[in-house]
DNA sequence: GCGCACATTATTGTATACAATGCTTGCCCA
DNA sequence: TGGGCAAGCATTGTATACAATAATGTGCGC
């Protein structure tokens, strides 16, 4: 819930700082969906102009990340079911090919990347840093991406990546494990392999099982205003 | 080249209405690559402040239709070869399955619609407003993808039309003729006869067809500056 | 005449002031 | 007591003023 200004150093704050700030901790779960982003309250938290602010936030629009609502400000989106729906849909048409590609072009060096992440994943699930993980396990498909050396869509799942969260944050079933790293390590088996064909049938179906690890039946919008206001910002 | 205020009406100027008056513009190629947008000049064309103007400029950036240069300025994008064949391998992810799918929810008055729009690119056609007809054929393809009742990947195929506008301004070959709205004509009838995988089909080669129609071999972006700026604007 | 340094100018980046909108609160009246 | 209306307040939208940067032009020295 906190926005931390994290790293002091003495670099000049630019819009992307804010951006990237803000997007990482809606990410990880520390902003949950429908919270209020005030223009003053970030302007004081990071020490610059509204205008800076304005512009950041523009840029979280942009990504469906935030929603700004004319004169009334700039929320914490909240993805309807469709838009979820769709979100996981568009994901399982991209990815799975991207995978292959990765698979195809991978080097020692891209799999050593990889390894790490995962290993930093680990790192944070033990320190008990859910929020962290999480964020690490969504960069690890962005890793995929950049791999195959497709920045379109690298920017894109980057994109997708971060609504995504948003959609785990409103309808994760809580029954569900999180076996994610499992999926992760066997991607990296197939990629180190270069199994092309491995790597894309293990992307499909662990976008599959993160699919239906939601659910994604009800839960109208109503109920979930009423459950932010009264958990305030830190239910689930 | 020239940005026309186009309708008088009294509607207040948003960023909304100058950002999508500069994306057809473009996508009309009224606006060569490399073109510079100075934000006095627009501010001046629509009577707005650059606040407004700004806003709009990064909305554009956002969708990669142009390039914002820090301390330098806005200019219209100039996509690198790179970028090009990227544009046409998301379409070819994206667009065929998303035909298939609007083949099956399409009603009637979808594909009248959607033969509307044929007509009118006809009718630009036919009085010699190639721009216009190049910016129908694009919304043809999303028009589809809002058929087939996706926001999501209408949104995405929205942004990669524009900028599929900017890679034929840069990289299409003289030789190839426009064959396109015969293309576009079998996709209706597929998509009237609810004919799914003929729609899929078609679509993928229609893709394939606009792909291979580029010269993406080379063209370096030296020469790209340098015929731009000794044509001014309107060569090719 | 050529090239470099410096002054000038034009344009963008940032902050701030003001306007407009919507929300809240408290009052009035039924 | 409860609903509705109005005034005040908080917040966002827009315009403008100022600062910083890059582009341009000028003059000097070689």
């Amino acid at each position: 819930m906190t926005l931390t200004t994290s790293h002091s150093s003495s670099a000049p704050v630019t819009a992307d700082t804010v951006s990237s700030a803000v997007s990482q901790a809606i990410h990880q779960h520390r902003l949950a969906p429908g919270t209020k982003l005030g223009e003053d309250e970030l302007s004081d938290i990071y020490g610059v102009s509204r205008t800076i602010v304005r512009t950041a936030l523009q840029s979280l629009a942009h990504q469906h990340i935030i929603e700004i609502k004319r004169n009334r400000g700039a929320f914490v989106a909240q993805p309807s079911l469709t838009e979820a729906q769709e979100v996981f849909e568009v994901r399982e048409l991209l990815e799975p090919r991207t995978a292959r590609s990765a698979a195809q072009k991978a080097t020692a060096n891209d799999v050593a990347l990889l390894q790490d992440h995962i290993t930093q994943e680990h790192t944070a699930i033990d320190a008990g840093d859910r929020g962290r993980a999480l964020y690490l396990s969504g960069k690890f498909h962005v890793e995929i991406a950049r791999i195959a050396q497709h920045q379109t869509i690298a920017d894109m799942i980057n994109v997708l990546v971060a609504r995504s969260s948003l959609i785990i944050a409103l309808y994760w079933r809580r029954e569900s494990a999180i076996c994610e790293s499992q999926a992760h390590h066997a991607l990296i088996n197939a990629i180190g392999d270069n199994d092309a064909a491995r790597a894309e049938e293990l992307m499909q179906s662990h976008l599959v099982d993160l699919h239906s690890a939601l659910n994604l039946k009800e839960l109208p919008a109503v109920e979930q205003d009423l459950r932010t206001m009264l958990l305030g910002n830190q239910g689930r």
